[in-house]
DNA sequence: TCTGGGGTCCTAGGACCC
DNA sequence: TCTGGGGTCCTAGGACCC
């Protein structure tokens, strides 16, 4: 516990779904959510207007449509806020060589560490600036918390939302915290409360006064030592930059279950693969593969198998899940099928056992496995040919009329509203799904408009604007002065219900049974 | 039309070894 | 042939986080 608050906590305000607004100004002032657009989709990340209908993260977005049917509902792109997280991150790299990103839009950063003076003002002084760095570099915000501890820092953090930063001073913690309900603490979530509300203990200030050992007794050693050290605000845990991963895994979830056997060895010989690329991807190779199950009631078992050695080969790891998958009954029916890998190595080290036994026969048994699972897929799908899918919130690009982004898809047609991050809100047209002038885009930055050279963060001002681009200003956009007041009303304030592009229509469906 | 996808950490029992 | 005890590995499940 530090006498200054030194340890600095970002958190990027409804990071997805500001994301989508600064790059779709007809989104702007809008309710946006972001998340799974499919019948069994959650929401991610909800706009602050979409929050005021009482629509949150995690929740169905079956759910959220009931509450806010006017919203924008668009699939999350990983590569859009991958980049802007990039950003952040190189500048709170800036601050201190320890940082220690929780996830794309959240870190903490020990300033003592990157010289920053142990002080308030000091500390103050650098938050105050972080946060004008980032709105400039990415035309987004994000909270601060400063504290003399990991845990105060995010609570304070979580306080100065949305755009603000919060202090907590030293000395001042246990009097701030006594008060808050337990769920504040990190590491509580609803049974551990619900444990806690048995006992009697509903605030921090209660669980303090429980005591260690009655903590210990309900919650299990390292949770009732840990849970009480946090209530006297006490937490040690250094910032420790860059944790190896300790495992990959992919998974899906069906629109509709799966009851057909060789349907489910086909998914899970697919899952194998995409899990062995992402661990090839990460130069990395593991020991134990792991298979989970979600059965139709919800009811989800894991099963693994430990091999003698690492391994980044996928015929290693179908096989392995394969046999895996051998020791389940799925006759009720498959929601959920994955494949994951743990005990992984630091480096790539073939099992060379595997390896020399099965190289050559395996890539062709492979090989010949993959084209009768992919045909089995396809025909317990009834899909000959898979269709493009149009999501909406994807990135397009049209041969006449450019860059802009799918709003919906249904019966046939695709409408796309063209504009771009440093337009004005953009025109809507609809095509044909199978138009040959559309084709799918990439995600064009927020901040800095076309044939911007973009060496090195953040210019100051537009001193190399286009000249082509009259009235598109390059610095951070305002995105309440860009409010469209003047804009025929049904077409910007309900960007997802167009006459005729019903998101609901067809465009999730593509697992369906029939 | 309930409940995603990617992770981390902890617990607990059995096997196995010394 | 009255059975301790500790350490480590493996497996399975669960809580929690974003």
């Amino acid at each position: 516990m530090r006498r200054a608050p030194t340890i600095l906590h970002l958190d990027m305000d409804a990071f997805y779904a500001s994301a989508e607004q600064a790059a779709k100004p007809s989104l702007r002032g809008k309710p946006v959510v972001v998340g799974g657009i499919g019948p069994r989709g959650v929401v991610s990340t909800a706009s602050y207007e979409a929050r005021v209908f009482g629509v949150r993260s995690a929740m169905p977005t079956a759910q959220a449509r009931r509450l806010c049917p006017n919203a924008a509902y668009l699939t999350p792109r990983f590569t859009l806020y991958r980049r802007v997280s990039d950003q952040v991150m190189e500048l709170l790299h800036a601050l201190s060589p320890l940082v220690e990103p929780l996830s794309l839009d959240e870190a903490f950063v020990d300033l003592e560490a990157g010289g920053t003076e142990a002080d308030t003002a000091a500390a103050r002084a650098v938050g105050e600036r972080l946060r004008r760095d980032i709105r400039r570099t990415t035309g987004l915000t994000g909270s601060v918390g400063l504290a003399g501890a990991k845990m105060l820092a995010k609570i304070a953090s979580e306080q100065a939302k949305p755009d603000g930063l919060v202090v907590i001073e030293p000395g001042t913690e246990r009097e701030l915290l006594g008060p808050m309900t337990v769920r504040t603490l990190p590491g509580v979530g609803p049974a551990t409360a619900e444990t806690l509300r048995r006992a009697g203990i509903h605030t921090i200030a209660e669980t303090a006064e429980a005591g260690e050992a009655e903590l210990v007794r309900l919650l299990g050693k390292a949770h009732g030592t840990g849970l009480y050290a946090m209530a006297l605000g006490r937490d040690e845990r250094p910032v420790v930059a860059e944790r190896d991963a300790k495992s990959i895994s992919v998974e899906d979830t069906f629109d509709v279950d799966l009851t057909d056997r060789t349907r489910v060895r086909a998914e899970v010989t697919r899952l194998a693969d995409r899990c062995v690329e992402r661990l090839r991807a990460a130069g990395r190779s593991g020991r134990t593969v792991v298979i989970k199950v979600r059965n139709y009631d919800f009811s989800t078992l894991t099963r693994s198998e430990t091999l003698r050695g690492p391994t980044d080969d996928p015929s290693v790891v179908r096989e392995a899940a394969a046999r895996l998958l051998d020791l389940v009954d799925t006759t009720g029916g498959v929601r959920l099928l994955g494949v994951g890998v743990t005990g992984l190595a630091d480096f790539t080290q073939e099992d060379l056992f595997a390896q020399l036994a099965t190289e050559k026969a395996a890539e062709e048994e492979a090989e010949r496995e993959r084209r009768v699972a992919a045909e089995a897929a396809r025909e317990a799908a009834d899909e000959p040919e898979r269709p493009r899918r149009w999501l909406p919130g994807l990135d397009v690009i049209h041969e006449e009329h450019g860059a802009g982004w799918v709003q919906g898809s249904g019966v046939g047609r695709v409408t796309v509203r063209f504009e771009q991050p440093w337009s004005g809100p953009g025109r809507v047209r609809t095509f044909p799904v199978d138009d040959p002038a559309l084709r799918p885009g990439e995600p064009l930055p927020l901040v800095g408009g076309p044939a911007e050279p973009s060496t090195g963060p953040a210019q100051e001002g537009p001193a190399q604007k286009d000249p082509a681009q009259k009235g598109a200003d390059q610095k951070a956009p305002a995105p309440q002065s860009s409010a469209p007041a003047t804009l025929p009303n049904s077409v910007s304030a309900r960007a997802a219900s167009e006459p005729g592009t019903g998101p609901e229509t067809e465009s999730g469906a593509g697992m369906s049974s029939r």
